[in-house]
DNA sequence: GGAAAACGGTATCAAAAGATACAAAGGGCT
DNA sequence: AGCCCTTTGTATCTTTTGATACCGTTTTCC
């Protein structure tokens, strides 16, 4: 768990000094346990999250179909919850923690308040929304134009290199549905991916190979 | 083309009354023809396009492809533009017109400005990334979960819902590019629907019946 | 230890969608 | 009228993906 200091440099690494003191003035600080549900569809939010450690996953329902929107990772925050807030209206999306997670929830009056305060405001919002706008468009594109097997392969690719690793920990299941297919198909795929000497499969885990 | 009137009303049924004089005061309003190109990839932007009447779309290149964002309708704005003027980065997308279209250019130095000044600019901004998002994850969704059959009568039905009429006046490969599939796709499909009895069929358009 | 759940392998069949090729019709232009 | 380009119709074949079923192994939990 964080101390204060190495929370407070956190912040400071994003927001201007005056911010960061208002946020420790107005903001709560909250650890909520792995699994436990922040948000559920259909509820007012009084408060935007950020997350300073752990991760959330936001997710919306469809037809019985989870849909997940994206990870809340630390420094980041909640768009779907923004939205809310700001136009006070109902939570679209539901929001679990992947692991413990201490999140600052900061009031929502407080959101436009320091918007007219604050650049570093203003461009944590604004980058906030690009940034979760180019990775759906950028999962878009690839729904859209590429086959299961690539799509699967740059996301083994693409974890590895963000999470410094080689080793993906994630069950079929579970990457099917990041993928939004079913636990056949990406069996199948990886299978193929082992018998090129592409990746080495463990139970629970995906090894992607040089 | 508008007149100077109806152009005041429009802005000012979105925005305060004295960010209304301070558009007028600070930002060019500037007429495009019909395919002219007003922004291409790589280019660095000064002005922040909202557009007062016509239709620009805006897409970006990929392998030869072209792949379409979103259509910037009067009273929006482009987010991608957004993103560029506030970063200070290349666009990376290209803007064309649909028709000729008239724009509101401003200078991209006020946009940090207003949002500190003008709660209405702040939720245009944020409502506008807001929508651009949500309009990409109901696609997304659609790509991901949906067959093309459905997804080609789904954007039949909403544009005949949102342009008030019954004809589509787009041709199957316009349609295809839409979807992002082929011709051939789009001709069978369509074909199927007017066996149903659910469309009629003409040159250049497509009617849905009732 | 034993039952239940999660995980992974694999085969078979069906459906969806893409690729290619060719023909015919419509519409504009000279 | 004659030419050309766009649009549409359609057949054939292949690939990709999904659906279902069944089995064996590993883990978890009482």
């Amino acid at each position: 768990m964080d101390t204060d200091k190495t929370y407070h440099a956190r912040l400071n690494s994003i927001f201007e000094v005056a911010l960061v003191e208002e946020i420790n003035k107005s903001a709560d600080f909250r650890v909520f346990n792995k699994n436990e549900q922040i948000i559920t569809e259909g509820q007012y939010l009084k408060y935007l999250p950020i997350v300073l450690n752990g991760s959330i996953r936001v997710f919306q329902t469809y037809e019985d179909r989870e849909i997940l929107l994206y990870y809340v990772t630390p420094l980041k925050t909640c768009i779907m919850s923004l939205s809310a807030c700001l136009f006070n209206n109902k939570s679209l999306s539901n929001a679990v923690c992947e692991a413990d997670t201490g999140v600052l929830l900061i009031p929502s009056n407080y959101i436009l308040d320091w918007q007219k305060k604050y650049d570093s405001w203003n461009r944590f919002i604004i980058s906030a929304y690009r940034d979760r706008y180019d990775e759906l468009l950028y999962s878009f594109n690839d729904a859209v134009f590429k086959n299961i097997d690539e799509r699967a392969m740059a996301y083994l690719k693409n974890y590895t290199e963000e999470n410094n690793t080689n080793k993906v920990p994630l069950s079929h299941q579970a990457l099917a549905h990041e993928l939004g297919t079913t636990r056949v198909v990406i069996s199948r795929i990886l299978k193929n991916f082992e018998l090129e000497g592409k990746v080495i499969l463990h139970r629970g885990d995906i090894e992607l190979k040089k």
